[in-house]
Order: structure tokens, then sequence, then C-alpha cells
RNA sequence: GCUGGAAUAGCUCAGCUGGUAGAGCAACGGUCUUGUAAACCGUAGGUCCUCAGUUCGAUUCUGAGUUUCAGCUCCA
């Protein structure tokens, strides 16, 4: 049991709490800051977070060697074991007391608050700081901590803002704990797709080429194709009409949709307005194209819902700063599909998204890890957004019965809707546990107006369709990188861009192993031959280390035998198998695993 | 875009305060013709990210740029 104190003074015991300590963490961190750097140190603020505690400090200029020092005086002042107290001040005392301190930060947020809020104060030695707590009574209570990375943060996470210095760190009862999170974080090194992902030779960079260009080397474009195929074979049978449209377009086009009044700033634009005749610019998303083929020719209600799917390659001028591996890319592949819907098609049409969408992250293997968010508009940022406030609301509201009504779990975040509807966005986290969206629906009232894209209803007149903007399996790149996380690089056999390779023992099997090689390419195989060495044992390590599933071994018995040996994943060996039986071996696992 | 790191052989890295570079693995050539995690001998491989500046001399110091990493902000 610990003992606690509350912004009421109140003291009582509880079970170790994490989130409280890794809270007064961050006040050690703070009281160890302000002894070694002096009072000329401002203090912004320092919560908990999900997997520890930051806290941030204005005038602070410490670089990543430093910490370790830092850390040495927090366990100094634990130590000393100092008693916490705590006391309230009303606002006008709470200013006095912060402007005395020459705390400006903290001044601004109290300033902030209201005329008759009570302010809490803790204190632990020579340390006071502003904090609702609770606290630890006593400091030596927090348990273990390790401070990680020392990095810049704007005030209040807004750019327009100063920037200021963030420690990082995290706390845990247990040493033994604390050890395993940061085994855990070397660990995730290893499967980082950025690490993996060029280890194993499936992108790489080039810096002629430029940021956040990645080059799908073989195996990685091998596996982006296989899946490319899958999703549009799949997306045919439910009912999906294919285009291919252009990759860039005049002005005009985005002028229409918005995007050159919204999303400006986001397009590789080419050629100069001021001066050029005609300006185009590569095109960040595909809806605008896809609605010039449904504007083809006239539409009856009796077509809809029309449902077209590209896989659409985009470009987006993205910030320097934001370019990260496979998952944040200034040129990608997406599974785009725009459906024009009659209103009462809405909530079904949106279903069968979202069944498509389910069968693929199931396939994926990736079901387990994601999670729904309802994105809305911000209401006090409308110059991000087409339409008015009531369009907002019932466009948001139309979605939000449909998502209930399907009984999806979702989280809401607003200001994250697209710029022209609220989406429903499905968040996957990466290795370090950040999140990022890698599948978007989104419901759209208003382009199909501004294109004047309409419908003759039964009654004979003209109506706009309702547009659902979706990607199915969200983008390759993205979802590559999610991929070999999840399987450190492991994949699934359907996937895998090498599915066996054939090792012989001597070069006296290789005319045979070569047949075999060809009956596996004829039967649709990825299969690679290695005979360029021959040591066995070395060249079962190179195909572990390539993680294939299958190796198949060939020496003088299988050729007598006409059979082959095959080694899996576990190390376990088959032998005296024929080709025809491993075929159906293979077919049979490609099967169960898409689930077929 | 912002703050702070980093860039040396294909990869992982070493190189003290300025005197143009090394290791391990990989590659290539040869020997061995091998039944399950690195056989032996040899060879080659570098614009030390780029461009300027300081200097007799720069991988090393300074400036600008490029790429990259962590975080912030923005985003699929």
């Amino acid at each position: 049991m610990v003992k606690y104190i509350n912004n009421k003074g109140e003291i009582y015991e509880a079970e170790y709490d994490l989130q409280i300590a890794r809270h007064t963490s961050s006040h050690i961190l703070a009281q160890a800051i302000k002894r070694i750097y002096g009072s000329d140190i401002k203090l912004a603020i320092g919560p908990a977070i999900d997997n520890g505690f930051y806290y941030d400090f204005d005038g602070l200029n410490v670089k990543q060697e430093d910490l370790e020092n830092i850390e040495n005086e927090m366990k100094k002042i634990v130590k000393e074991n100092q008693k916490t107290s705590c006391y309230t001040l009303n606002k006008k005392e709470a200013i006095k007391l912060v402007t005395e301190m020459d705390e400006i930060y903290k001044k601004e947020m109290i300033e902030e608050m209201k005329e008759d809020e009570i302010i809490s104060f803790f204190a632990q030695g020579d340390f006071t700081d502003m904090c609702t707590g609770p606290h630890m009574l006593y400091l030596k209570s927090v348990g273990h901590f390790k401070l990680f990375t020392a990095t810049g943060a704007y005030w209040r996470g807004n750019e327009k803002n100063k920037m200021l210095t963030r420690i990082y760190g995290t706390c845990f009862e247990k040493k033994e704990e604390l050890e395993s999170e940061i085994l855990k974080k070397e660990e995730a090194k290893d499967k980082d797709h950025n690490k993996l992902g060029r280890e194993m030779e499936l992108f790489t960079t080039v810096d002629m080429i430029g940021q956040g260009l990645p080059i799908l080397l073989p195996k990685g474009a091998t596996i982006v194709q296989t899946l490319q195929r899958f999703v549009e074979d799949e997306e045919r049978k439910r009912g999906y009409l294919l285009t291919k449209t252009p990759f860039m377009a005049k002005s005009d086009l985005y002028k229409v949709s918005g995007h050159w009044d919204h999303y400006k700033e986001g397009m590789f634009i080419l050629g100069d307005e001021a001066k050029d005749k005609e300006v185009f610019a590569l095109r960040p998303m595909t809806c605008p194209f896809q609605f010039m083929a449904y504007k083809n020719r006239q539409r009856s209600y009796r077509d809809l819902p029309l449902r077209y799917n590209e896989t659409s390659t985009l470009f987006r001028n993205e910030d320097s700063g934001e370019m990260h591996g496979l998952i944040r890319v200034r040129q990608f592949t997406i599974s785009e599909g725009h459906l024009a819907v009659r209103l009462d098609q809405l909530e079904k049409e949106i279903a069968g998204v979202l069944d498509l969408i389910n069968y693929f992250m199931d396939v994926l293997g990736l079901k387990e890890d994601i999670s729904f968010r309802f994105s809305k508009w911000d209401p006090n940022d409308r110059a991000k957004y087409l339409g008015n406030e009531e369009d907002w609301e019932y466009s948001q509201s139309v979605l939000k019965s449909i998502l209930d009504d399907l009984k999806i779990n979702y989280v809401e975040a607003i200001g994250e809707a697209a710029f022209y509807g609220p989406k429903l966005d499905i968040q996957a986290k990466n290795v370090y546990g950040k999140e990022d969206t890698i599948i978007t629906v989104q419901v759209d009232f208003q382009l199909a107006h501004r294109f004047e894209m309409t419908y003759i209803d039964k009654d004979g007149s003209k109506k706009y369709p309702v547009v659902i903007h979706r990607t199915s399996i969200g983008c390759y790149e993205r979802t590559l990188a999610m991929l070999i996380e999840k399987y450190a690089g492991t994949f699934p056999l359907w996937l895998v861009p090498i599915q066996a390779k054939i090792l012989t023992i001597s070069e006296n099997e290789i005319e045979y192993a070569e047949e075999v090689k060809n009956k596996l390419l004829q039967a649709d195989f990825k299969v690679e031959l290695d005979s360029e060495d021959n040591k066995i044992g070395y060249k079962i390590r190179e195909a572990q280390l390539e993680k294939v599933p299958y190796m198949i071994v060939i020496g003088k018995n299988e050729v007598e035998n006409n059979t082959i040996t095959i080694r899996n994943r576990n190390g376990e060996d088959i032998k005296d198998i024929t080709v025809d039986e491993f075929i159906n071996m293979l077919n049979s696992q490609v099967k169960k695993e898409l689930l077929k």
C-alpha cells in the first residue's frame, strides 16, 4: 500500500497507482531540472501519458547525454524522501504566487480559469508546482524511473506558439517492470518496418530521388502486387467497376472540387498561376476524376448504387519533417473507391463497405489490432471546411446513426473530418504504439452538388446522390508497413514474396531442381532456386534470414526417388513428398489463409 | 515547417585535439562436391552526403544545402 495526498490535502492509502506515480515522477523531473539549471527555466506542463510521462520546459537546452545526469539528480531527490504537501489558493492569490515565482506559463493557465476557481499547489522540499494532483505523499513511493528523450514540442500543441523542450520518461513500481519495458522498446526496433523492410530488401530510399519517395524493390513490389490483385478481384466480385483515371488535371478541376481553396498547400502544382495559361496539379485524391466517370452520361435512380474502384496513385506535398519510411510518403497508391448512392441506400452501402474492410482486415490478420474513430468537423475552425453548420450537423448525424445501427464501437474526434464531410477512420498502431489511420470511409453530401452529379429519380425529378469515399485495404505502402511489423517480416504464405526456396546439396542435382522450380512456377507459386553455393547449411541459414516459409532440399536421394524434402519455418522436415503433393499442400494452405 | 541528433566500403560500425582511412560480415576469383547455422586460400571494394569557406593541408573546423532519425505540428 502507498500513501497519497489529494488536492484537498487529504491523505489516503491505496494500491500503487501507475498514473499517479508517473505524474509524481514528472514533478521530480521538474524539481531536478530546477536544481541543475536554475530558476530561469520556466515550467509548462508535465502530465502522465499512456506509457510514461513528460514535462515541458522553456529556456532549457539539454542533449541526450545530459539525461543521465538529470536522472541521477532525480534519484538523489527520491533518496531525500521529501514529504509532499498541498495547499489551495483562490485565483487572485494564485496569480500573485506564480507571478512571484515568475512562472509565466502557469500564469497564463490560471488567467484562463474561472473567477471562483480554487487552485491547488503541491510542494515537495524546495519545489512547488501548480497541479490538481493527487500525488504520492512520500517521493520514495514512485518506484523506478528512466528518462528516454529530450525533444521539442510547441506550447499548447500549437505550431504558432513557442517551441519548448520536452523530456520523456517512464516509471514503474518494480525494477523488473521497468527493465522489461526497456527491453520491449529494444525488441520493437527489430520489428520496425523502416529498419526491417530495408534489411529484407522490400524497399529503399535514394537521396537523389527525394524525401517520401521510396522505391519498392522486387520483394516489396511482389507483396504489393499480390495485395492489389487480391483487392481488385474481391472488389469486382462485390460489384465495383474499375476506372483508370489521369494522374493530373488542370487547376480548373480542383477549383470545382474545393481542393484549390482547401488543399492547395498539399498539392504538387505544375506551372505558375501568375504566368502560365494552364496550370496543372498532380492528384492528391481520386474523387473528382471518378465523379467525371459518373457524369459520363445521365444516370437514373436504377443505376444506383454505382460503385467505382481504382488502384490509385496519389501525390501529396507533405511538409519536409513528416516523412517516415512507408508510413508517410509523398507518392502512394491506395485502394480508392467512390460510391454514388441514394439516401435510402446509404446505410446498406456503408454496411457493405465495412463488411469488405472487415474481410480484408481479417485476411491480413489485422482485425484485432484496429480501432474505429468517428472524425467530426471543428465548428471553431470553419475555414477548413466546405458547407455550413446545418450541412455538417446533418451529415454527422446521418453517419452517427448508421454507425450506431451497425453497432460500431468508436471514439469521436473533433477536427479530424475531411474538408467535405465526416469520416469513419480505422486506426492501427505501429510497433512503438503510435496510431495512424490506415483506412477511411467518408460520407459526403457536398461534392455531388459542386460537380452537378445528378440522377433522375422515379418521379422524374433531378436529385443529387450521396457520395461515399472509401478505401478498402488502405494505402498499400502504409498497410505494407503495418504488415511488416505485425509479422516481423514472417509473412503468411499467400503474401510472402518468396514462398519456397529450392536448395541443392551439390551441383549434380541442379537439372532436377530446375524441373521442380518450373513445376512450381507453372502452378503459380513464387519460388527461387539457390544453386550458387554448395554449402547446404549456409543456404538454409540464408533462407531462414529471408523468412522463406518452405525450403525444398534436393540431394541425390530425392533425384533417385523423384521426390523432394521440405523444411518449414519451424525446422520440421517432410521427406519423400512429390512436387504435386507439395503443390496441393500449398494450395490448401493459401485457401485457408484467404478464409475461402 | 519547428526543436534536437546523425550521415565513413553493399551492411553494422571504429577512426583521440586537422596530415586524404580501418575491422567484422557480405561481394568477387580459386580449391573442395559436401545432407542441415558461416570450409580454406586469395582479390577487389571508399568523391569519408554535396557545395562553398578557413588552412600549407579538411573525413575532422565553419557556413549553406541534401538525406535520415526522435519528438512536435500537419496527415492516409
